[in-house]
DNA sequence: GCCAAAGCTGTTACGTTATAACATTTAGCA
DNA sequence: TGCTAAATGTTATAACGTAACAGCTTTGGC
């Protein structure tokens, strides 16, 4: 069983804001609060639904309110967007730069973001052959996690 | 350079409906038509995209129109969706089982699509590790192709 | 041929995801 | 202070995708 432990969600708010200001960017309040409901989840979120939360707090917050911050935490890499759900992620460790392999539980949907540096490679050494040179990579795995696998019947949808 | 040979495209055609009747499905008409849009594009195409080509046939066509067809070419394994641009693209070689990687160009739009084993193989093998079983995967690349990371200035945006 | 079942298509309406554009406020700093 | 850049507020709309139901067409059994 895993909790999301207060400490440990501020612990990473913190690391995020130095991380921002490293980078010569800050964390705002409002990225902060995408950011901790991100960190929070359980899986991903969708965009709407970070939205109905932050207008828990903010009754006038609009989609750009919440668009804003999440490609704000995208580009700082704080965040990563799951292309095949529309949905949103906090990224599991922003300070080293990787190329996530996300593997997306279709049944808890738990998201694990695995980094791979043989793969990586394998797959900038198929683009290179192409002559293609890489900008950025997704690479996103639907299935089944070992707890959904093995018949849990908890954390169902 | 590089033409769409209408008989090429004809014999592309027959051999998706004969791909099709393997799987005792049909290639309609509505299908064929999105197909060879798809197979015809230089590029990947939008759902409403090939909409506004549809409507020239048939005016009356509408988004069901469309997204029913792209449906059945991607379950039947003869298109491909692009989670990262919501786009579409025929399948290189649908008569071979195979999980694509996208070489996806952000200056001329192009798609290549490559089959690699021992990528998928690496993958099988992360996920597995995690106790993960794989239903289906997703890699897109973008970045720049050797045509236009070279310089050319044809097939510009 | 006739009927029933299944599959495909037509059509309307709506839900979801995302951004453009412009006004206003806030933060950093000479 | 007052300038500037960044961030946010606000409205409206664009872009992407689907639910639901009605009607048609094909297929296969009799």
């Amino acid at each position: 069983m895993k909790h999301a432990h207060t400490h440990d969600l501020e612990h990473d708010l913190l690391a995020a804001a130095q991380w921002c200001a490293k980078r010569g960017e800050k964390l705002t309040d409002q990225r902060r609060e995408v950011l901790a409901l991100l960190l929070s989840a359980q899986g991903s979120m969708k965009a709407y639904d970070l939205l109905a939360e932050i207008q828990k707090q903010r009754p006038t917050a609009a989609p750009p309110t919440v668009y804003r911050a999440l490609d704000f935490l995208v580009t700082a890499g704080l965040a990563h967007k799951l292309e095949s759900k529309n949905a949103f992620v906090a990224c599991c460790d922003f300070e080293h730069p990787h190329h996530g392999l996300m593997l997306i539980c279709d049944r808890c949907h738990k998201v694990t973001e695995l980094s791979d540096e043989r793969l990586a490679a394998r797959l900038a050494e198929d683009a290179a052959s192409h002559g293609f040179s890489v900008a950025a990579q997704d690479i996103e795995v639907r299935g089944l996690c070992r707890n959904c696998r093995d018949g849990d019947t908890e954390g169902a949808a």
